[in-house]
DNA sequence: CGCCAGATTGAGATCCATCAAGCGTAGTGG
DNA sequence: CCACTACGCTTGATGGATCTCAATCTGGCG
């Protein structure tokens, strides 16, 4: 908690330099607490800012009109909430906070400084972007061609390599806050069904929960059962030229 | 055909400067033509460039382990293949060619001329990102959360919505040269229920389908059905301080 | 102690998958 | 010009996965 979360983050990515450290540093001025179950905000509202989390979870998702709700995306400590919005004037989903939380709001006009002042802060931007797609991407398979076993299997193994981007776990064993029926919602099931699914996780052994803790005995069969491949949160940024000779190869 | 898709494309967003012209212009060059039914890249292969496509449609997907796949991603004219592989060194996707179509390859580094010679563009193409970004968990919503009707009447609206984007419509009346096959494997349905779907679809008097060809006799009933809302697709770029000034907004 | 939200369990209904057969159309070769 | 084939679409019958409704259980908290 001593280390910022977001240096953390954008580090894991590539070594970052003095000039990108202060402008990240900056991103994260004047935390504010927000309670577990506090909308931070809604479909529609206008998009202003984007926020960091210093800590807690979050969960971003949208209402249908049937009363029933899709959970989009889990939001973990050094997330970056909000980025898709950069191309809208208003929410195109609510975010929620699933614990208490620690957040910092940060003016979507400071991507302005963000693109004139460090190419390399711009690429990084662009690979979380890309790399927010990939998770998408991920979802979108677990969503559409996967059982629920398979799926509640994936989508856990999934926020746990999440989890390691800016943690260290010992054992196979971790915290996840999430209901059942935030489970549900975001995976296209029931909360009855979650349930029923989780037992029979626990029957075959793959995987255990007790409250919010999960217990994996064995991440390779976990991982081979769910179809489960971190490639897709492993990337890292290309190296690019970033000197201003490149101007030169301007034709 | 005459003017280029991709500066329609990304006109379409904001207005282009000359700077900006030339450097997208200049990503179109050297078209190829590819048949239908290429595979354009593997899942797996080395990812150096990105793809503008000029005439035709393609289509990326997943294949799984048990010989199902999750299609991801449908291309039309003025879309560009693959951003979201810039943080990748190796394809998330397969991409396939739908139809004949013409592509043109750029490689991934050239985006380090676009961070360092035109901040509009940088917005422009994190905006796309974005763009892709909400189309993405729309499309998770409807896997999620929607009937087999509705998935399917919610998708054709999306596509339609993004053909307007580069052509004008006179009718409700647009081709989608995708086999139902390709559908079922978008929406997360056998294609056996593809085809149940549209005869259902048909007999509500929601739309109709004759080979390729799609007529919607009332958009809005449709819409209202589906639940689409076309805000996702309609972003402009924020207005953002393009200045040298904002350097000395630097603290 | 009582309450409440979340989790579990059971029974029945629904949606969609699978398997299998038949149909139409486009392409191919004789 | 006409089989013949192949592929995609349609239609029917059956089964399975998951939903819904409802009752019960559990644990935390006032």
């Amino acid at each position: 908690m001593d280390e910022s979360c977001i240096l953390k983050h954008f580090g894991s990515y590539a070594e970052l330099d003095a000039n990108a450290e202060e402008l990240l540093a900056s991103l994260e001025k004047g935390p504010r607490t927000v309670n577990s179950e506090t909308v931070i905000c809604h479909t529609g509202d206008p998009a202003k800012a984007f926020y960091t989390v210093l800590s807690g979870w979050l969960y971003s998702y949208q209402d249908m009109p049937d009363g029933t709700r899709q959970v989009l995306d889990i939001y973990v400590p050094g997330d970056v909430i909000g980025l898709r919005e950069f191309a809208f004037s208003n929410r195109l989903t609510s975010v929620i906070a699933l614990t208490d939380a620690r957040i910092c709001e940060f003016p979507k006009a400071r991507m302005a400084e963000v693109f004139n002042h460090s190419v390399l802060l711009s690429s990084l931007f662009f690979a979380i972007a890309a790399r927010e797609q990939a998770v998408l991407l991920e979802r979108l398979v677990n969503l559409g061609r996967r059982a629920a076993t398979q799926k509640l299997a994936h989508f856990t193994l999934e926020i746990l390599s999440r989890l390691k981007r800016t943690n260290v776990f010992g054992d196979n064993r971790f915290q996840m806050p999430l209901p059942q029926h935030v489970l549900g919602d975001a995976l296209g099931l029931s909360s009855v069904h979650v349930s029923r699914t989780f037992t029979e996780l626990k029957e075959e052994g793959l995987m255990f929960r007790e409250g919010s803790t999960i217990y994996i005995p064995d991440y390779n069969r976990l991982k081979d059962y769910a179809g489960f491949s971190p490639y897709y949160l492993s990337e890292t940024v290309p190296q690019m030229n970033m000197e201003p000779s490149v101007e030169a190869e301007l034709a």
